[in-house]
Parts: structure tokens; C-alpha cells; sequence
DNA sequence: CTTGACCCTGTAGTTGCTACAGGGTGCATA
DNA sequence: TATGCACCCTGTAGCAACTACAGGGTCAAG
């Protein structure tokens, strides 16, 4: 499989691809006589590893761990359980987060009277924290 | 007053302050006669406006749009309206994605059994994109 | 034998800061 | 007067996680 291949078949930009090989994550695969990447399944299958890890919002470094852990079948996996929820109580944050952003964006939007910037609501909110009930970070 | 001051004054590393100063968010401002940088109130309140559009999510060139309008009162401000609510979309849209992803998380997580790898819940999911529901991203 | 699609390396750009290195200023204290 | 210390200056490089070239090489079809 050439390089473009593998890049439709997971949906990864040929240049992540590459990049991901430089960084260590994929490692090198063989190269053709005229020096083209040559991928087999196992390159297809661990792209497809690292892709969703990385949409389920892994960072490299944890899906660098994770990757670890799946190449060492016979280690404890807890790490990867570790892993994962931690991530969680990330995302779990940042939708708290978002959602008392989009409360103060919801109050301060839709006050607009098509009228002047100088009576603007929007732009006198946020001149004025003091005006905001959450907590915004 | 001085970049120490103001840095605390408004919460903001003194590095971002010289920051928004390269990159036209702030003017420039007085210097003392040992090249100083010297700030009065309207520098205080121009760096609240930025620091607390920054907050609500706001990337640095729509804070630049709202500063421009909040500098010519003179304009219609639906365009201040406008970009709030196209960020309000966003901001919804970010935490549908990420409700998703919490609850791919959850279904994945917790099922360690403690045993080794090999029967890891959580790597067999990551390899599998097919075991989702949910389509994150 | 040339066209076009594909591939290669290497480097620089993106966003929004943050972190130095290597120096200067200004004020209090010994 | 010296010196220590907190603070300030410029300029550049780094972070994450890619993305986008420039400037070339390869390969199959027509």
C-alpha cells in the first residue's frame, strides 16, 4: 500500500501520516525501489489506533502510552484504564466549561436594537466582566 | 503605571501583554526616560476587553473585529452581534462533540478487570472504530 | 516522450501564547 | 559609593498537532 492508499483508507492527511512517522508513532515501513513508503495491514491498523485516540481527544503523548501498552499484551493494562479516565474528567471539565460559556454568550447575544456601536450590548459586556454570574476559567 | 502593575491589574502574564502589543491588539504605549513602558487607565480597560473576549472563547481576530467596533461608536453594531453568535454556534457545537465523546468514554472505560493488555477493554475500543456509536468528528 | 498523478525531503507556517538569554533601570541598604 | 535585588527591555525559540509549501523524483498511460 502506497502512502496515498493508507491515507484514504483511514481518512489521514498524507502529511500527518509522515508526520507521525517522524515523531515515532508509526514506525518506518520498507520503501519501494523508486523509495516509496510501503505499508502493510499492521501499519493500517495501528494509523487507525492512533486516528481515534486522537479524535476521542488522546494527546500524542497518551496515545504514545496507550500504543506502548497495546504493543505489550502481557503488561497490566490499569495504565490504559488510568489513562482514559483521566481523560475523562478532562472532557467532563470542559463541557462544564463550555456550558457556562454559552450561558454568558447566550445572555449577552440577541440584545442587539440594530442601533449604534456605542449602545451596543454585546460590546459593553465584554468591556465589563463584573457584568458575568459564572466563572468563566 | 507600569507592565508589573497592569499584568497585575488585569490577570494577564506580562509575556502576553508585550504579546498583544506586537500584534497590533494593543497600542503602544508611553515610555519613561528608562524605556518603560507606561500605561494609563484606557490601557487597563482596553486589555479587560481583550483578556475577557479571550476568555469567552473568542479567537484573536474576532477580539480584533469587536475592538474595532467598540473604537467607532459610530458603526452599526449588528456585525458585533454577529460574530457572538456564529461563536455561540461554535461553542454548541463543541460541547455536542464532546458530550459524544464523554459517552464513548464512559462506555469504554471501567472495565478493567486488571488483567494484562491483551484483554484490555479500552485498547481493543481504540483499535476498533467500529465499536462506536457516536460519530466524533 | 511527454503528461499527469503521485511520491520524496526539508523547512516554515498556523494559534495563542510562554520561556528563556542576555542585558539595562531604579531604588533601598551596607 | 557600592551592591544587591526586583523589575524592565529586546529578540528569539519553544509548545501542540498538524498543515502547507518549494523544489525535486517516479511511474504508468497515451
Amino acid at each position: 500500500m502506497k502512502i496515498g492508499e493508507l491515507s484514504r483508507a483511514t481518512g489521514t492527511n498524507i502529511e500527518t501520516i509522515r508526520y507521525y512517522e517522524r515523531i515515532g508513532l508509526l514506525p518506518e515501513p520498507a520503501r519501494t525501489a523508486g523509495n516509496y513508503r510501503s505499508y502493510g495491514e499492521a501499519h493500517r491498523t495501528r494509523l487507525a489506533f492512533v486516528r481515534h485516540s486522537r479524535e476521542l481527544g488522546f494527546t500524542i503523548e497518551e496515545v504514545r502510552s496507550l500504543l506502548d501498552l497495546a504493543d505489550h499484551p502481557e503488561r497490566e493494562c490499569c495504565e490504559a484504564d488510568r489513562i482514559a479516565t483521566r481523560h475523562l474528567a478532562q472532557v467532563e471539565e470542559k463541557i462544564g466549561q463550555l456550558v457556562t460559556l454559552r450561558d454568558e454568550l447566550s445572555r449577552i447575544i440577541g440584545r442587539c436594537r440594530g442601533g449604534l456601536a456605542a449602545d451596543c450590548r454585546v460590546i459593553e459586556a465584554l468591556g465589563d466582566h463584573t457584568m458575568c454570574n459564572g466563572d468563566h476559567e
